[in-house]
DNA sequence: CGCCGGCCATGCGCGCCCTGCAGGGCAGCC
DNA sequence: GGCTGCCCTGCAGGGCGCGCATGGCCGGCG
C-alpha cells in the first residue's frame, strides 16, 4: 500500500494529455474532445504543476512531449487501459455475470442516427452486450422508462414537453436544430444560414403535425407564413416531394447525414430547435446505462447537436466527463 | 484506443473505495482519509451510480464488497499502482534523470515534527531522493524560497505575518493551536480544554518573544494577565522549568508528541493559533515539491493541526486531494 | 423485549474549481 | 513586414463536492 497520494488524479485529464500527445496540438485535442483550447491548456498546465515537471514543449506549430511527458504518456495509457478494465470488470460482475439486455428506446429521428452510433461505442467498450431498440414518441418512451420497461430513453422536449417524474433521471444531450431541405440545385441551396423569410411563399411538405406546428410557429415569429400544402406519410415520402421539386421541408438536424443524395440541407438563422434528453429510471438502472449516456453525449456532440446555446433557460449541461460538448473549438 | 470514456474517473474516489474495502467501514475509511463519513458515503454512492452496479452491501455493522465490488477493487488497485508508476516515471524523467536535491526549510517546531514525517512519505513514494533541511524563522525562509534557494518552506503566519510575494506559491496546511504544558500530576492536568483564566497568576516561562507576545495577547483577551517571569534559551530549557515545577508554558500543539515524559500538554479553550503554510517558488518548482506538499498536508492533519476552523477569514483549505484534513470524523 | 449505540443515508448551504469567453503575445510563413 | 495560427491568461458564471446536521436502520445488551 504505497499510495503516492499525489493529488487529484482525474483520469479525464490524463486522457486529455494522451490525446494531446497523439495529435501534437492542444487545439486539435480540444476539438476532438469537444472542449475549448483554453480548457485543454489549463488541464495540461495543471498536470505539469502537479507533477512538477514540464510535459510538453510549447512550439509555435503545436506541442511536442518532453522526455518526461513521453514516459508519463506510456504509463498513463497503461493506467487508462487498466481503469477501463476495472470499470468493465465491475459491470460484468454486476448482475452475477448475466447482464440483462439493454432496452433502449428513442424517437424515430434519433433512433436513425445517434443512438446506433452510441450503442456501437458501448459494444466496443464493454464487449458483447445484448440490446434492443424501440422507436416511439417521447411521451410513450417516458412512460415506459418510468415503469422500468426501458433502461434508456432518448427523447425530445418537442411540442408537449417532457413530464416531470421523480422516477426518471434526465440528462441533457444537446439541442437539435431543424434544417431546411431543398432539392439539389435549388437557387437558395448553399452553405450559409438562411432566414426563414427567404422561403416565404414556398410550398412546404410535412409528415407530422408536431413538426408542422413547429414550422408555423417559427415562420410566424419571423413575420411570414408557411403554407403546409402537401402531406407525407413519413420521412421518405416527405423527402421525395422535396427531391421532385414539389415542396421544401423542415427536418431535424440530426438527420442531415441520412438524407438522400438529391436533396441538400440548409441551416436556418435562429432555427427552431428541440432539446434532446436521455432518460433513465432511477430505480435499478442498467449497469451499462451510465456508459451509454456518456457515449450518447459524445455522439450527440459529434452528430451536430448544439450545446444548449439557448439563451433563456439553459438546461443542465451534462457532467464534466463530456461537458456538454463545449461549443466547438473557440477558433471556429 | 478503446477509451471507454466512462465519466469523471477521479482516482481519489477509487482510492477511497479501496480503503473502504480494506477497512470494511465507511466511517473508518473516512477517519483514515481525513474525510467526513458523509463525503465517503457520497463518493461510494457516486461510484456505484457511475458504474451502474452496487459495489458494497450496506450492513448495520459496516459494509462488505459485493462480487462486482471485489472485482472492481482488484483492478482499481492495479490502476492505482500503475498511476503511481506513471507519476513516478514522469518525475524521474523530469530533470533528465538527475533530480537535484530537494531543499526544504522549516521553522524549528515544524522541522521537529511534521516535516521529517512528510519527507519520509516522499521517500517511500518516490524512492531515494537526496534532500536537506534548513531550520530558520519564517521570514528568512520566505526570502530564500522567493530567491529560489529553497524548494519548499514550511512556515507560520505567527506575529509579523507572511509577506505577499508573487514569486511564491502558498498553500495552507492547517492551524497550529498552542497548548499549555504542565508538570505531570499538576492539579489542572487533565484531558479537557482549559480556560486560560484558570491559569491566571501562574508563573510562565518563555524562550521566545514572539511566543510570549502571543501568550500575553491571549490572556488579555480573556481579561487576565500572564506574568512571564522566567526566560529560557530554547524549548528544552523551557520544558525543564516546567518539569521542575517552576512555571507553566505555552508550546505549539505540533510539539505535543515530542515533549518529555514528565510534563503533560493540555489544550486551551479558544487557543491562540498560528496558520501553518507550505511555500514554494513559482519559478521552476522542484519535481517533488508538489508531492511533498501533499504529504505535508496529510501529516499536518495526522499531526493534530486543525483545519482552519478559524471563523474570521478561513484561508485556502488546501486542494481536494487531501482536503484540509476535514475536521476529524464527525463522530468525534 | 425494549433501550441504546453505532453506522449509513440525505437535505441544506457554502465555497472551490473548472469552464467558456475575450484579449494578448509570439513564432513561422508568404 | 504583415499575416495567420497557436498558445497563455484575466474575468465571470455555474456545477458539484464537501461539511454539517438530522433521520432511519440494525444488532447488541441488559
Amino acid at each position: 500500500m504505497a499510495g503516492a497520494h499525489t493529488g487529484a488524479m482525474d483520469l479525464v485529464v490524463w486522457r486529455t494529455f494522451v490525446t494531446v500527445c497523439r495529435l501534437g496540438s492542444l487545439s486539435a485535442a480540444a476539438a476532438e474532445l469537444h472542449h475549448t483550447q483554453s480548457a485543454v491548456s489549463r488541464q495540461i498546465a495543471g498536470l505539469e504543476r502537479q507533477l512538477g515537471v514540464p510535459l510538453v514543449e510549447r512550439h509555435a506549430r503545436g506541442v511536442r512531449p518532453t522526455p518526461a511527458g513521453e514516459a508519463f504518456r506510456r504509463h498513463a495509457q497503461a493506467t487508462l487501459a487498466e481503469a477501463d478494465r476495472a470499470v468493465r470488470a465491475a459491470r460484468e460482475a454486476g448482475d452475477g455475470g448475466a447482464v440483462r439486455p439493454l432496452a433502449v428506446g428513442a424517437t424515430p429521428s434519433l433512433a436513425a442516427q445517434i443512438v446506433p452510433a452510441a450503442v456501437r461505442g458501448v459494444l466496443e467498450a464493454a464487449g458483447p452486450v445484448r440490446w434492443s431498440l424501440l422507436p416511439a414518441l417521447s411521451g410513450q418512451l417516458h412512460a415506459r422508462v418510468a415503469a422500468g420497461d426501458l433502461d434508456v430513453g432518448v427523447v425530445t422536449d418537442a411540442p408537449p414537453g417532457l413530464p416531470q417524474d421523480a422516477r426518471v433521471e434526465r440528462r441533457f444531450l444537446g439541442l437539435d436544430e431543424m434544417v431546411v431541405v431543398l432539392p439539389v440545385g435549388h437557387p437558395l441551396a448553399g452553405p450559409g444560414p438562411l432566414p426563414i423569410a427567404a422561403l416565404a411563399g414556398r410550398t412546404w411538405a410535412e409528415d407530422n403535425e408536431g413538426s408542422a406546428a413547429l414550422l408555423r410557429r417559427h415562420a410566424a415569429r419571423a413575420g411570414v407564413t408557411a403554407r403546409v400544402d402537401l402531406a407525407a406519410a413519413d420521412l421518405p415520402g416527405k423527402l421525395a416531394l422535396v427531391a421532385t421539386g414539389h415542396a421544401v421541408a423542415l427536418v431535424p438536424g440530426v438527420l442531415r447525414a441520412a438524407l438522400r443524395a438529391d436533396v441538400t440541407a440548409v441551416p436556418l438563422v435562429d432555427p427552431p430547435s428541440r432539446g434532446v434528453y436521455a432518460i433513465t429510471p432511477r430505480r435499478e438502472p442498467h449497469p451499462y446505462a451510465a456508459l451509454l449516456l456518456d457515449r450518447l453525449a459524445a455522439c450527440a456532440a459529434e452528430g451536430g447537436l448544439a450545446p444548449a446555446a439557448g439563451r433563456p433557460a439553459g438546461p443542465l449541461p451534462a457532467p464534466r466527463a463530456a461537458p456538454a460538448a463545449g461549443a466547438r473549438a473557440q477558433t471556429a
